[in-house]
DNA sequence: CTCAATCCCGACGAAATCACTTGGGATTGA
DNA sequence: TCAATCCCAAGTGATTTCGTCGGGATTGAG
């Protein structure tokens, strides 16, 4: 049984969440050196390969990668890694980061949600939202592609 | 159907979650005043009953609420609504809040993940569940029962 | 030209999880 | 005594997840 790296509590991605990153992040290792395939992307990551292909269309229609057929085909970053952000990628692969659908602004709220004159619960989840959303704006695949030379300059001296 | 108000995408919250903080809340409103039963919240709510006694149980064991059985009975906040971080009930209905096991800092990651050396994804998730616990952690049950006198003094003039 | 590698796509299915429901207790105030 | 309440375990139907399977369409290399 492959180990499952995702939580089960509040606030779990799925596996389209985890490998997707993954996947992202041979990617991003790879930029610049031409189209990776999946059979590849799959034997490093250790994950089965026709079910990266279903994430992959969806990045692809996302506009994240992309794709050239045929033989020495595979996938690029449709952009600089620096230019992704992580928030992007969960986005497309899982969905709204939103955790309620009434974790929408004052204006909207009344249209979705007909709890409005004692819902004051929405604010949590509001607050949520945006913490989630701040934290996943402020971070690109670069930060998660480690440095090409591995020699330690992580934190600039 | 009752309408669900949980989302569907990425960090959705269940049920448990949505429900156990309603139920929490209706508690924060009457603090002071007595045991509230269940019924008397499944109704004002509309939530089915024997699904928010199975939500109490765990608040119970969790040292959130306590009980008074017996007519007339019910149940009240173990401390007071400013007392309770959200965080904490969250955790008690919905498990840990880390979107992955390996979210954990870098002591304990060798541990859980044998992918240590290629492993910088989980730099991602450690992220999330810091922004995730911190708008929890500053967050308490006060501050979303609304306030006694509802005229007008949400922000401070 | 041929062939193997690759992407593309839709359908299917087993297993898990969720959101409850059912059916009973035990305890207590009126 | 009795009704209201909490306590608890087990079951259940629907949905979602996590993949698999089978077959295309496209392209570079030899």
């Amino acid at each position: 049984m492959r180990p499952a790296f995702h939580g089960s509590g509040a606030v779990a991605f799925s596996t389209k969440g985890e490998y997707g990153v993954r996947l992202m992040v041979q990617l991003g290792r790879h930029y610049g050196a031409g189209p990776s395939s999946l059979a590849e992307i799959a034997t490093v990551e250790d994950l089965p390969r026709a079910y990266l292909e279903q994430l992959a269309f969806v990045l692809r229609d996302a506009g994240l990668v992309s794709s050239t057929r045929g033989a020495r085909g595979g996938y690029t970053l449709a952009r600089p890694p620096a230019e992704i952000p992580m928030s992007e990628i969960l986005r497309a692969l899982e969905g709204p980061l939103a955790p309620m659908i009434c974790a929408t602004d004052a204006a909207d709220h009344d249209l979705v949600c007909d709890r409005t004159s004692t819902c004051t619960v929405n604010f949590l989840w509001i607050r949520v939202r945006d913490a989630i959303a701040g934290a996943l704006d402020t971070l690109t695949l670069a930060d998660l592609v480690p440095p090409r030379r591995p020699s330690g300059v992580i934190g600039q001296p």
